[in-house]
RNA sequence: GGGUCGUUAGCUCAGUUGGUUAGAGUGUUGCCUUGACAUGGCAGAGGUCGCUAGUUCGAGUCUAGCACGACCCACCA
């Protein structure tokens, strides 16, 4: 084995392009019935995405449930694929070719769509290939895209279905508008900023009774207050409250909307707020949400007076003509100044709906468009989530959820971009409806109705992205697909097992994906939704572009190390909690990396060829089998970490590092050292065997978090060569704790376990008191210490002895339990090192000696103080507790009922 | 306005139904190159667990209030 590990780009991907060669990421599907299926739905990134820090987490925590189902014999369906994801691909593409000079305007939607497909061609596959990179062990040969064939018969499919029930319609209604993308959008889509905007206090005058005359006298106005003073064009009423007694007298009467001269009714209605501005608000039903609401219940006329584009249209006087909402808003502002009509100017922050694609602000606009009636599936929805039919990780997300689902609103599907799925829906010309697949059907359909051919219109508008992406977990399975109807893929690897994405795509697609599923498929898409949290940088702020604190995973994995970064990312993956990236911690676990590389090296020095094929049952040493109960235990918490249910990626990864590190390498090594050192042959050989064997399970549990270091230990360790078995890691069978049941079988006695933890404990004192010797004591009793090994290996030996002599000094002195003055202790500890044949030269300083005395006496302290804690069964309680209470809690922890019960008949009784 | 979460070592974070002396990584101080590993080893320093009250034999953990911070939903005349 190489000196050092490398995890250089091309180092991994050789070992990646090898997995994928193999086929070992592929899903046996049908012909596999003997397996149990283990399916995970990849989130498809977007088109135009590049691999940035969130997927990497997202794909990391998913290949680590992946690998590990596999290694546990489960035939993993790993689907990947990518999302057409219309606007941000119009935008990305529409502003590619103006840049190459072509103007978009002049296209045709046909010429449009080619340059798009042509672009995705040949870009859209960069996000896939670089989740190789990081290693994603996903079945590449069933890789999706949202607008495939496949696909799109199943968009098709379900719209037509959820018409035909009446679950899709058509409607006039007032809806979010974008006018930068010139699109209708949905309420998700929609982000509240925070601005400073001026509230503009507008006098309308009031219009005279004929019968009034000139004879009453000002002031005849009523004050309303707007942030928006451009919009006055389209009101059409002004609206108080009806309890409101500064107006009850103006009920009814109307007064004129300024510039425009129009004369429009004051009205009541309760929904006016008496305490907001004037108490008087301006009614503008055809761009503003509650001023629609009012205006339909009192039959307002609805004045469109902005176009697509937001620039105020023919409805208004000449000279605001064209102008934008700025524009407009400053030349109304100075009209009404000029005419004295504007009262007063406030400064005040409110929010302002912006689209979260174009970051421009919304603008409300009454247009017909297709909607997805929400009540039914959403209660479904929430109602399998709470049956527990489906299990949403961190569980904190219930609330969330049902809150989101309880007050659902109508999801407006349809968007006017050209890139997307094409509403299936043609008009006759007298206006009538036709749903059908495809043109052909829909012309039959027509001259069935009609008795004769007639020219239809295809609806111009395309479906919102997340409507296709809502039939992802089945569509993908060749759900309404003619070629693989009822087929065996779909029953084999549906619902799915886990879905992990982040929590801010909860209702964007999560929730749509569980109502769609109920609807077509009768039952939830996946048993369980782990939703991890946001990546943060190293000072708690959101990576933006704008920020400049973005990371680029790739650029990370060419610095530490693939291993490295996903290491890091599972051991941060708390749930529910975002996470810092900060760099020193994926540098540690580069470290941690390097240990396991170097454990492998040191094995792989002894001469343990076919360690794979050892007999462990068969092993007598106590050391190796503690050191398998020890592994037995790991292998158990990290099982239980990586349930579905728990999904608990931290809590794994640290049991697996501090094992490795702590346990494994700092602990059990250096005992094998000692072995191999001073052990007869017997035991010498079976300290190689026992300890590669148990590295070659450790290597295993390690594989799902570090897939690349450990695929290459295995391949390349000699230690690791066999007799005719699998040769690749990726697929070898998972050591679990079922597979270490035997040691459940041996009886280790006290003394022997003892024995054992004595060892454990000398390794720390010895490696220090190599340290604390090496300058002074070491060279009294071997004078070149770097010139022969044997010097060397006989210099440790006495080391080793000399402990031995002071545990044994300690322990007869009564070190351990206190019962000796610390003073006295150090002379036992000082005595020690005279008696184990390390004496300090004479002429030592005293207080020197002592310290060193004091300091190993400080250890031994605290390490009987460990033992002793273990051993005794009341060891967990302070001194001072009461006996009742030692008892109590000397219970065990799943007998807290029995506990509370004694704990109240203690007290009771005193 | 409604809801959720967070506050533990210089920094980034764990801490399982309340239980010895609150842990890890990283940084820091001192010592040590040795035959797996200086991307290492040993030893040390560093914490009134946001604040206040309460429950308890015992609170980082449970309850209430407060402070600061983050997020989600709704509204904004």
């Amino acid at each position: 084995m190489e000196k050092r590990y490398d995890f250089s780009a091309d180092a991994e991907r050789a070992l990646y392009d090898d997995w994928d060669s193999c086929g070992a990421f592929r899903c046996r599907g049908e012909g596999s019935s003997k397996q149990k299926p283990y399916t995970i739905m990849m989130p498809p990134p977007n088109v135009t995405g590049r691999l940035h820090i969130g997927h990497a987490l997202d794909n990391t925590l998913q290949d680590i449930l992946v690998r590990y189902h596999r290694m546990r014999g489960f035939d993993c369906l790993w689907l990947p694929g990518t999302d057409h994801a219309g606007i941000a691909t119009q935008l990305l593409v529409s502003k590619q070719l103006a840049s190459s000079g072509v103007d978009c305007e002049q296209l045709t939607r046909e010429e449009f769509l080619e340059h798009i497909w042509r672009w995705k061609d040949q870009y859209g596959n960069i996000i896939l290939q670089q989740l190789r990179r990081l290693g994603a062990s996903c079945d590449w040969s069933r890789a999706r895209f949202t607008m495939d064939e496949g696909f799109s018969r199943s968009v098709r499919h379900a719209f037509l279905r959820m018409y035909e029930d009446g679950l899709i319609y058509r409607a006039e209604r007032l809806v979010n508008w974008d006018p930068r993308l010139e699109t209708a959008i949905s309420d998700l889509e929609v982000n509240q900023v925070s601005l400073r905007g001026k509230l503009c206090f507008i006098d309308y005058p009031l219009m005279c009774e004929p019968d009034e005359g000139l004879s009453s006298s000002p002031p005849a106005v009523i004050t309303v207050a707007t942030m928006r003073p451009e919009t006055l064009f389209g009101d059409s009423a002004v609206a108080v409250h009806p309890e409101d007694e500064r107006y009850t007298s103006l009920v009814g009467k109307f007064c004129s909307v300024p510039l425009t001269g129009r004369s429009v009714p004051i009205i009541a209605d309760k929904r006016v707020d008496r305490e907001q501005g004037t108490g008087a608000l301006k009614i503008t039903p055809a761009h503003d949400f509650l001023d629609f609401d009012i205006g339909s219940d009192h039959f307002l006329e609805s004045l469109i007076i902005f176009d697509k584009r937001a620039k105020l249209n023919d409805q208004v006087p000449k000279a605001y003509r064209g102008l934008s909402r700025e524009q407009a808003r400053k030349e109304v502002v100075s009209a009404l100044v000029s005419l004295g009509l504007l009262r007063e100017v406030r400064d005040e922050e409110h929010s302002v709906p912006h689209g979260e694609r174009s970051g421009v602000a919304l603008e409300p606009r009454l247009t017909k468009q297709w909607f997805v009636s929400m009540d039914v599936l959403a209660a479904r929805a929430l109602r399998a989530v709470d049956d527990g039919d489906t299990l949403l990780l961190p569980q904190i997300w219930h609330s969330t959820w049902r809150n989101w689902l309880d007050n659902i609103q109508p999801w407006c599907i349809s968007r006017q971009l050209l890139w997307g799925h094409r509403i299936p829906i043609w008009y006759t010309e007298s206006g009538d409806e036709i749903a059908a697949v495809s043109e052909e059907s829909a012309l039959e359909q027509a001259k069935q109705k009609f008795g004769k051919s007639l020219p239809l219109m295809q609806d111009e508008d395309v479906l919102d992205t997340w409507f296709s992406s809502s039939l992802w977990p089945f569509s993908t399975l060749g759900w309404s697909d003619e070629k693989f109807i009822d087929n065996s893929l779909l029953q084999h690897h549906f619902p799915t097992d886990v879905l992990v994405t982040g929590f801010d795509i909860l209702f964007f697609w999560v929730a749509r994906m569980m109502m769609m599923s109920f609807y077509f498929m009768g039952c939830v898409p996946f048993r369980v939704v782990y939703l991890h949290a946001l990546i943060r940088d190293a000072r708690g702020r959101k990576m933006s572009k704008s920020l400049g604190n973005v990371v680029n995973p790739i650029d990370l994995m060419d610095r530490y190390g693939c291993d490295a970064l996903r290491f890091t990312l599972a051991s941060q993956a708390v749930p529910g909690r975002d996470l810092r990236l900060v760099e020193k911690r994926i540098e540690g676990n580069r470290n941690f990396v390097t240990k396991l590389w170097n454990a492998a090296r040191f094995l792989e020095m002894q001469d343990c060829r076919y360690a794979r094929d050892f007999d462990i049952g068969s092993i007598r040493g106590s050391l190796h089998k503690w050191m398998l109960v020890r592994l037995r235990e790991t292998a158990s918490k990290v099982e239980r970490a990586l349930d579905d249910r728990v999904c608990l990626f931290h809590e794994a990864s640290s049991v697996l590092y501090h094992f490795l590190w702590d346990v494994f390498c700092d602990q059990y090594l250096e005992i094998v050292k000692l072995v191999l050192l001073t052990g007869s042959d017997a035991e010498k050989n079976e300290a190689r065997f026992s300890s590669a064997w148990i590295f070659y399970g450790l290597l295993r549990m390690l594989h799902p978090f570090v897939p690349f270091v450990t695929e290459k230990i295995f391949r390349t360790a000699d230690i690791f060569a066999s007799r005719g078995k699998s040769e690749r890691l990726i697929t070898a069978q998972w050591l679990g704790v079922d597979d270490i049941a035997f040691a459940d079988n041996w009886t280790i006695e006290v003394e022997e376990l003892e024995w054992v933890l004595g060892l454990v404990k000398e390794v720390r004192p010895l490696r220090s008191c190599l340290g604390l010797s090496a300058k002074d004591i070491v060279p009294l009793r071997c004078e070149d210490l770097t010139s022969s090994a044997e010097s060397y290996i006989n210099s440790w030996a006495v080391v080793v002895r000399g402990m031995a002599g002071i545990e044994w000094l300690g322990r007869k002195s009564g070190l351990g339990n206190g019962s000796v003055s610390k003073e006295k202790s150090i002379g036992f500890v000082y005595q020690g090192f005279i008696n184990a044949g390390l004496g300090l030269p004479s002429d030592f300083p005293i207080e020197e000696a002592k310290n060193r005395a004091l300091k190993q006496f400080n250890y031994w302290n605290s390490q009987f103080h460990a033992l002793d804690n273990k051993l005794s069964p009341n060891g967990k309680f302070a001194k001072n507790a009461p006996e009742e209470v030692k008892l109590a809690s000397a219970l065990k922890r799943d007998e807290a009922e029995r506990k509370r019960e004694l704990f109240s008949k203690i007290y009771n009784e005193m």
